[in-house]
DNA sequence: TGATTATATAGCCAACTAGATATATAGACG
DNA sequence: CGTCTATATATCTAGTTGGCTATATAATCA
């Protein structure tokens, strides 16, 4: 279970991976053009692709003989969605309050 | 050059480190709590931590012979900017104009 | 000091990964 | 049809990773 929310994490950790979504996110393109900026061969390109489009981070369009990608900026945000929840669960938490007990108990903090 | 983000999504690819990460929102917790969530052994444990840490997503604190981590907000908050600004781009690309004007062409869209 | 508790490190191994090259598939076009 | 362009798949390999057990370090306490 949330097995999908581990493949988004899993393909965003690759940087080349990350740079695809970079170029994706300004519109779309096809395998040859995303292989010009980074300097690996054309199926390590198509791999990549594939895990991204694994994790739904891309979907494949077609065009002629070229099967042109494009970012899905859902898929992107349900990662930023953890994030977020983490973030927000530590801000909420109770946890931290004897800190700021022992905060209150010593009034001449200095620094 | 943004060597720092890599180790940050790298940290967040496992899902082990991501359940660390979750209970650290909720407050401190030390080695040994952190283990029994998860069946797996003290020294996996410590060495996720260790990666958690060379990603500046959490920290260390001393108290007796534990020591206690500590969730890194900001740090996470970084992965999440990055996201956001993967999506931002998106949403401010005017590659999609044609898309646009494709759609103003037809005027009898149903729905 | 010696025993106990908490954590870290070392070394090992199986599984996975990112890259490469070689080859296959598929559509476009003369 | 054959050729060119675009992409996918197969296979291999070196390097990384996540887990383990065994052991080391370090602080606490009797």
């Amino acid at each position: 279970m949330n097995d999908s929310l581990n493949l988004k994490f899993a393909a965003l950790a690759d940087p080349t991976r990350r740079g695809i979504l970079a170029m994706l996110a300004q519109g779309e393109a096809t395998v040859t053009d995303l292989q010009k900026p980074f300097g690996i061969s054309q199926p390590a390109i198509s791999k990549h692709l594939k895990v991204l489009e694994g994790a739904g981070l891309i979907e494949r369009g077609r065009a002629a003989q070229s099967r042109p990608r494009r970012l899905n900026t859902a898929a992107l945000a349900e990662a930023g969605a953890w994030i977020d929840g983490v973030r927000q669960l530590w801000d909420d938490s109770f946890d931290r309050l004897d800190e700021l007990l022992a905060d209150l108990q010593q009034p001449e903090s200095k620094e």
